[in-house]
RNA sequence: GCCGGGGUAGCUCAGUGGCAGAGCAACCGCCUUGUAAGCGGUAGGUCGUGGGUUCAAUCCCCACCCUCGGCUCCA
């Protein structure tokens, strides 16, 4: 017997290799390193390919385990969950057809269409819960199995959906999800874990059922039958499921601290702002402290780009239908649009956009390239008709306010242009807390778009040398870009880590094409001039969401409605507790007293609970010696302290 | 727009085919308070809006508005 008969050699990710019986899977590799990776086990990678754990490796493979706790990892388990939960809604709802199930971020779900149209009621989602855990505790083996696309639609006879995608499948015009879910034309995969149940997928599962079992179904939902809207409408389970009972828990305390940070809560406890119900859908009023927070907003921005080089504009509201028709947006928009208003001398629309506006600022008279780049800015209020299931308070809205500018410039500007307005960007978002971004460029889509090649050419190599020039790690999105040309998106991150779009920068050789705009070169010929569009907050609204959310409420003292309250311990210090506020106003800070009522307490926990930056308590010591006690939100109490000194560290914190 | 929840006091929520409920907040007293809830009392609601069924509707039915979770869409 030879050698290569009587063993095989695999290669670990850290280039060791280790020599196995022939026909050892991956489960006989995670246990002869170790039991504690057998048991984490739920996966292989053999030669980049994720594979079932219980698969024979071949000899000279390069293999990887896959851990439960690795994010690869918690895919195979979500997915597995999955299929668990498809099992169970065939096995309780007799004639359900179920169609995909894929893992998403944190869990994974499955659409389901019910006999008759029902829906599935919260109540059966703890049955269905039950039910999972049974599948579960009968630790049920995942077997992979491969057939003919023949075998396979008889199998599944009985479900349109899965006959759907292997025939898309086998005429090879799947898309990835389909992929996911039969693997490929020449071989179909199913995986059955019981005699009950046989799911269509391209895996890998879980060796077994018993390996699952921290998960919880969250939420019920309508979803079209492959994301078309014209398309029938399937039930859908959202479920989450982790590697261990301790990262459940902790994913559904995330959700919770998300939600104690939600912007519509926190605008109602905080006083900020409201969306009354006469007023319409989608559309807020501001309150005094939710309105002061706003104006310090909008006046960094304006400060911000007065030193930018920027020129102020004002535009109106309303514009006649004309100047839609020319700018294009009727003829792409109109559905976004607010419906017209007939007038004595025209239709008019509310305008959805202002750089239509400030194409007629440039267009007023004849404009040199000496004044180029012309920066035009405005806080400019838009209307846009967002359908009514798509409303979320701040942060998709009906009336909002764009921090809009439009950038005139010529081609060889575009590159430095772009350039410096990521500087900008970055540097005024960086005021308001955030530090993490991720850029997006978003490029041509051949069937929606204008003008030439060789201008989409320009314009996408300017915003990616623009990216280069800052060595940004960038993605890229093939055929998102606006119709008129490349742009690219920035998100944050908040506290919490999540992801917001916020800033757009966008290159525009549509609209100038549109208006006829030109500018007289140097060499006196008329030339046409690139428009770039850029928001950084994006809309002031949906900024002051995400601030919220960001912050939790406790905005920085530079911008909360109420930097110092200033509690008297007793009645009898009240005036002097009305001195500490005269001079903290007079310094220029906002600042108010909550009269001595209340034991001092329950005044302080009123006041920690608005989220107020600084607590001042005064009484008798204070009152003789001109101090203050001071209760900074999140640090700890000090006491006798000089009031100017409380100023100068006031300073110092507002920066 | 589509599917499914929901709308009761300022807020958070309970409740019933037959006089509308709690906690917190508000207001009025008492307490005069030294760092996150002192005590007592009062007031507060066209039960989202409009129709219908019923002797009687906050409750059941229909429509609409608003809202929540998704889907779709997002210049």
């Amino acid at each position: 017997m030879t050698k290569a008969a009587s063993t095989i050699t695999v290669r670990l990710p850290d280039e060791s290799t280790c020599e196995l019986a022939p026909g050892s899977t991956g489960l006989d590799l995670a246990s002869s390193i170790g039991r504690r990776l057998a048991q984490a086990a739920v996966a292989t990678v053999i030669d980049g390919v994720e594979s079932d754990l219980n698969l024979p490796l071949p000899d000279g493979a390069s293999v990887a385990i896959v851990t439960a706790d690795s994010d690869a990892g918690r895919h195979v388990l979500r997915h597995s969950t999955a299929h668990v939960l498809a099992q169970a809604v065939v096995q309780l709802f007799v004639g359900a057809k179920f169609s995909i199930g894929p893992a998403i971020e944190d869990g994974f779900y499955y659409d389901f269409e019910l006999p008759g149209g029902k829906t599935f009621s919260d109540d059966d989602l703890v049955a269905i819960q039950g039910q999972m855990q049974k599948i579960v505790d009968a630790d049920q083996p995942f077997v992979r199995a491969e057939m003919t696309a023949k075998e396979a639609l008889q199998l599944f006879k009985d479900q349109p959906y899965k006959c759907e995608i292997i025939e898309r499948v086998t005429k090879g015009d799947a898309d990835p999800t389909d992929s996911l879910e039969a693997g490929s034309a020449d071989a179909v995969s199913v995986y059955r874990n019981s005699e009950a149940f046989v799911d269509l997928c391209r895996g890998p599962h879980v060796p077994s059922t018993g390996r699952l079992g921290h998960f919880a179904l969250m939420k019920v939902a309508g979803a079209y039958w492959r994301g078309n809207e014209k398309g029938p409408m399937l039930q859908r389970i959202y479920g989450t499921a982790w590697e261990s009972k301790s990262a459940l828990a902790e994913h559904l305390h995330r959700l919770e601290e998300a939600e104690k940070r939600d912007h519509r809560r926190l605008a109602v406890e905080m006083d900020l702002l409201s969306f009354p119900q006469e007023l319409g859908g989608g559309l807020a009023v501001w309150h005094p402290k939710g309105a002061i927070v706003r104006k310090l907003i909008e006046d960094y921005s304006r400060e911000r780009h007065q030193n930018g080089g920027y020129k102020f504009v004002f535009t109106p509201h309303l514009a006649n239908a004309h100047l839609f028709e020319t700018s294009g947006h009727l003829q792409f928009y109109k559905d976004g649009m607010y419906p017209p208003m007939e007038m004595d001398n025209g239709v008019y629309f509310p305008k959805p956009m202002n750089c239509p506006m400030h194409c007629l600022i440039y267009r007023d008279r004849q404009r040199s390239y000496r004044e180029l780049p012309l920066r035009l800015f405005e806080l400019g209020t838009v209307y846009r008709y967002e359908r009514a299931g798509t409303l979320h308070g701040l942060l998709r809205i009906r009336g909002f306010t764009q921090d809009d500018s439009h950038i005139f410039c010529t081609e060889q500007q575009m590159a430095d242009e772009i350039t410096s307005l990521l500087d900008f960007v970055l540097s005024v978002l960086r005021r308001f807390g955030f530090t993490e971004f991720d850029f997006k460029l978003s490029t041509r889509n051949a069937e929606k778009s204008l003008g030439s090649d060789a201008i989409w050419q320009k314009a996408t190599d300017a915003l990616t040398e623009a990216l280069n020039r800052h060595g940004f790690q960038y993605s890229v999105s093939p055929g998102d870009a606006a119709f008129y040309g490349p742009k690219i998106d920035i998100d944050v991150r908040d506290a919490l880590g999540r992801k917001w779009q916020l800033s757009t920068i966008q290159c525009d050789f549509n609209l100038p094409e549109r208006f006829g705009l030109e500018y007289i070169a140097s060499d006196n010929s008329r030339t046409r001039p690139i428009m770039l569009h850029r928001a950084l907050f994006g809309s002031i609204e949906r900024f002051f969401g995400v601030l919220l959310e960001h912050y939790g409420g406790a905005f920085p003292t530079w911008l909360a409605p109420v930097q110092v309250r200033v509690l008297a311990v007793a009645s009898a210090h009240e005036s002097y507790a009305a001195q500490v506020v005269d001079q903290l106003t007079k310094s220029g800070y906002r600042v108010d007293q909550l009269v001595a009522d209340e034991q001092l307490g329950k005044r302080i926990r009123a006041s920690k609970l608005e989220r107020i930056p600084y607590v001042l308590v005064v009484g008798d010591d204070d009152l003789k010696n001109s101090t203050v006690g001071v209760n900074p939100r999140g640090g700890e109490v000090r006491r006798d302290v000089g009031l100017a000194k409380f100023i100068d560290q006031l300073a110092a914190d507002v920066g």
